[in-house]
RNA sequence: GGCACGUUGGAGAAGCGGUUUAACUCACCAGCCUUUCACGCUGGCAUUCACGGGUUCGAAUCCCGUACGUGUCACCA
């Protein structure tokens, strides 16, 4: 059996999209499963549109979601180089060789006779085809004169091309429908069209995994690998990621819904593990089988290319979310500490506050780490606080009733020698039994004066271990003379 | 506009001609638990698979048409 090999063919022309983190996954995982090879390839040939540090965002993207690769910048391989501008005589050749067999053509046309041919045709006509039956002496001459040139594909007249996609199955393409597109720039580097071609069929590549955007244009490259007489590759096309806007139409995920770059999301508080767990979802799903949960290695085991849908699926920050929360709450309390409790410091950099306690008690409370420092505003500052606040219709308490539990409870929490939860509960539990009010008024009360907030993550004793005794003194002070007399 | 592809609840989806009165997850709603919230647990949430025809004893599952959506028609990838 023949082995697997996929590549991951990114352009440095911006950030690491996120679902072009997922077509490297899918490859990635296709490879893996099959026991196969993974090769990541730069396809920087649009020398316009070059973004200075792409190529780096996209490795070290590579790296923190765990896509390793065994052919590529960096780590080079038997078919290298593997950045497209460094192989750009190759191009030249093939092309050359295309021509001589009849399947390619010089094109001499101006940049602004083109451009005419589009303004005519509103924009949806293509190229007419001009110098495709330029004699061989006028090519010559044209070329002695040295006049620009590009390389362009001779594409049948008639017929259909067809091709079979493993997951949309066969696509037919008729061939007049087809634009005699360009292998060769003018300036010498050679189209993506090209240059892919040429380059999967050098580096072996057997399955070519990328987006459906590309499903259209295919049989093009299919008749590219007929022409050079390679054997046709393995196809498929990924359903795109799409977004949801606020009137609820759906459309290409980008910038308008939300971080789409995989930095945006980690920036957002995302970890690398859930994001890759999430879109690992997004347009493919296990057979037999109802985990959501994976690890990598898990995902390699069981991905299969039966599982990809076809059709475009949305991209939810809500389950995104879920799974962050997820990830989060598997982490070990002390792992999450260790994330968690820097930003409170940085929010909260009063002295006395337990913040690991804090921290354990959003261990199960957010989605995200940045969530957090959103969620201690009011252990960063005393909060304004409306009385009625005090009012709870579930625990019957009034702001008068809160006063006196506060009063009475004061002076016990003044003495109270062993400041942690457990402690403060066994007395205010103690309290509330002497004194014949629920247990939950009496939590409430000191919740409410304490944290000065509706909602807060933690009750009020654990709310006051994270204050500490002489915070939690001064704020329940503060209350008693807001709720007077 | 031509061509291509898609269409199962708000989102991801299972389903591949007959125990499907359509699984599972997120979201949402209700209840339980409870020191508020969260976690956890329980239950609810598509009589119906875009619509219309057809094939069949039987269709979400096969065929055709319509609608809608998306993609593509670059010296961008």
């Amino acid at each position: 059996m023949t082995e697997i090999v996929t590549r991951f063919a990114p352009s440095p022309t911006g950030f690491m999209h996120i679902g072009n983190l997922r077509t490297a996954l899918y490859a990635w995982l296709l490879a893996r499963a099959g026991n196969g090879k993974f090769i990541v390839r730069i396809e920087d040939t649009d020398q316009v549109r070059l973004v200075e540090g792409a190529v780096d965002v996209i490795l070290q993207t590579l790296r923190q979601t765990g896509l390793n690769y065994d052919e590529g910048p960096g780590i080079g391989g038997p078919n290298g180089p593997y950045v497209q501008s460094e192989r750009k005589e190759i191009y030249r050749k093939y092309a050359e060789e295309l021509v001589a067999k009849g399947h390619a053509y010089y094109c001499f046309c101006t940049a602004e006779r083109l451009q005419q041919l589009h303004d005519e045709s509103d924009g949806v006509g293509g190229y007419d085809r001009h110098c495709r039956n330029l004699s061989a002496d006028e090519v010559a001459t044209h070329l002695a004169n040295g006049e620009p040139y590009v390389i362009r594909q001779k594409i049948p007249l008639e017929g259909v091309t067809s091709y079979v996609d493993e997951v949309f199955g066969e696509i037919s393409m008729e061939n007049k429908e087809m634009q005699d597109q360009i292998l060769l720039k003018a300036d010498g580097y050679p189209t993506y069209n090209f240059a892919h071609v040429v380059d999967d069929y050098l580096m072996g590549v057997t399955h070519v995994v990328r987006g459906s955007e590309y499903l259209t244009s295919t049989p093009k490259y299919v008749l590219l690998y007929d022409a050079f007489g390679w054997p046709r590759p393995h196809y498929v096309h990924l359903p795109l990621l799409m977004g949801q806007n606020e009137d609820g139409k759906i459309s290409k995920l980008s910038k308008r819904h939300g971080a789409v770059s995989f930095q945006d999301l980690l920036q957002a508080g995302y970890l690398p593990q859930a994001i890759v767990n999430y879109i690992a979802l997004l347009g493919w799903c296990p057979k037999d089988c109802n985990q959501e949960i994976f690890t990598l290695e898990e995902l390699c085991k069981i991905f299969s290319i039966e599982g990809i849908s076809k059709s475009p699926s949305v991209f939810d920050y809500g389950k995104l979310n879920w799974f962050n929360s997820e990830y989060i709450k598997q982490m070990p309390e002390q792992t999450c500490a260790e994330r968690i409790v820097p930003l409170l410091r940085q929010k909260c950099p009063a002295p006395g506050l337990c913040l690991d306690k804090l921290a354990a008690l959003l261990h199960t409370r957010v989605c995200t780490f940045n969530e957090a420092t959103e969620m201690v505003d009011f252990v960063a500052e005393r909060l304004p606080l409306d009385l009625a606040a005090y009012t709870n219709k579930k625990n019957k308490t009034t702001p008068e009733l809160c006063r006196q539990i506060l009063a009475e409870v004061q002076p016990k929490l003044a003495a109270c020698q062993d400041w942690q939860n457990d402690a403060l509960f066994a007395l205010l539990k103690a309290y509330a039994e002497a004194s014949g009010i629920k247990a939950g008024a009496v939590m409430w009360a000191v919740r409410i004066a304490v944290a000065r907030k509706l909602v807060t993550p933690g009750g009020a004793t654990e709310l006051m271990e994270v204050f500490g005794k002489e915070e939690s003194l001064s704020r329940i002070e503060q209350a008693l003379q807001e709720l007077g007399d």
